[in-house]
DNA sequence: AACAGCGTTCCATTATTTAGAACAAAGGAA
DNA sequence: TTCCTTTGTTCTAAATAATGGAACGCTGTT
């Protein structure tokens, strides 16, 4: 173990954490390193950038951050959640899936599933379109868009089953629910026979990207069941969010 | 010189620059080291968790991410500006962005989007930097810069476009026009094809922290056009500057 | 089945890091 | 001001930790 390179780390982090630029002797006290040590260690990470002395004092730069932007403006949700998505559904063996909004057209479209080994199960296509307001995903979605977006829905929606919440009032204080809970669920809203869950996924700025869903036949969607899949959706949701970058909390 | 630190942040940036993960040997010979080397840095990397290993490749985890948004939230900036920059964006509709001056590389780095709707707008990624003397938030920041710093600039500078001022006088004379001003233009002057306008965020003790832009296609930028946008702009960045507690005026 | 390529482990050699003391420079107290 | 404390910095011998080549096991290919 290279424990030059931990200890450098180490620097970084506790000059990273805090708020304040700090001199070589209080990081070595705080530390537990030699003076000497530390001010080495501070030498090369000045040498790359990565901190800067002000005032006889060492701060970090924005060079870390600027690697960690370059980082997470690459990563792709879909890519990231397969494996979260792939645990989810060991656990629970319900079909899996991750869908955006379309806003202009108050729809979700599927971007990833993954399948239950169940015999009777709920199918999505990939690409695959729905309205947004009658299915877990998107009343998910649509929970955490702006307030004027959801004033500007039309009074009545389409309407699918006799569960469907076509009316505008009735859907927008569902959605209030859902955004207190974290999580949406649906009966029957949009086919009879299909229910589900959802929570959202947020990115690396915070900003909702996807929704995290579980698709299964109302014949096995009973509430006790829910309740325990539940907890595993929402944990499944955040941890994609985690690997996103998103903020905690 | 802590040669070991060295190379290991040389193979976390190599990481987190390819959009791929990367294997040993392929480190180890783009970095010209040997394949043990490489494979004990990255376990080493790996044990404080900013490298993970996958399907017998590493690739950087978010940490880096998680250090470095801790150093940009502590610029209090980046929370207060975006509901005003999400109100700014909402009003004229092209891409505002919020940035901060390295005066030692002379570049701005980009720490905060808000997107416009447009089809055709300027793309920036967060974290990007960019020559100062050719931007509008970075004219805007120099321009309030010591005037002993700006002597120091070379004489001439990076030129990009038929429109870049490079002369370091033709660029002093201009920033004297924008102090005077209290905001910034852009025709061109970096890409072809792409202008701006930005005005400067002051802090608690007035300092300049950072700036405030907007981006928008040439196409666009037509001088009423403009003329409509830069008060809103300005009253932005002021608006911004009063929530960080700057003295008015 | 043999091979080529990969990540990984091992270990003696060697170059590097280390800690303490000495030094210089800054800040505060008298 | 001058003295004294405390800080950052430099230096060096001693010791420790990093190095790279060779060997290993594994995977996927030809």
């Amino acid at each position: 173990m290279d424990t030059t390179v931990v200890k450098a780390l180490t620097v970084l982090e506790a000059l990273a954490a805090s708020r304040t630029p700090l001199g070589v002797t209080e990081l070595a006290t705080r530390l537990g390193l030699s003076k000497s040590n530390v001010h080495r260690l501070l030498q090369t990470l000045a040498s790359r950038g990565y901190v800067a002395p002000v005032e006889h004092r060492y701060t970090v730069t924005t060079k870390l951050w600027e690697l960690g932007a370059q980082i997470v403006s690459r990563l792709d949700v879909a890519q990231v959640a397969t494996p979260v998505m792939q645990r989810l559904v060991a656990e629970v063996d319900e079909t899996a899936h991750l869908s955006i909004l379309d806003m202009t057209a108050c729809e979700v479209v599927s971007i990833h599933n993954v399948e239950s080994t169940q015999p009777v199960r709920a199918y999505s296509r990939i690409g695959q379109r729905t309205p947004a307001h009658c299915v877990a995903t998107g009343k998910a979605l649509l929970s955490v868009q702006p307030p004027e977006a959801l004033r500007a829905l039309p009074e009545e929606l389409p309407r699918f089953t006799p569960h469907t919440l076509w009316q505008r009032d009735a859907l927008l204080a569902a959605l209030e629910k859902i955004r207190a809970d974290g999580y949406s669920t649906n009966v029957g809203e949009w086919r009879e026979q299909v229910g589900g869950a959802a929570a959202v996924v947020r990115d690396h700025g915070g900003r909702p990207v996807a929704a995290l869903g579980l698709t299964v036949p109302v014949e096995r969607l009973e509430p006790e069941v829910m309740s325990r899949y539940i907890p595993r959706l929402i944990a499944a949701a955040s941890e994609i969010s985690r690997l996103l970058g998103a903020p905690s909390r």
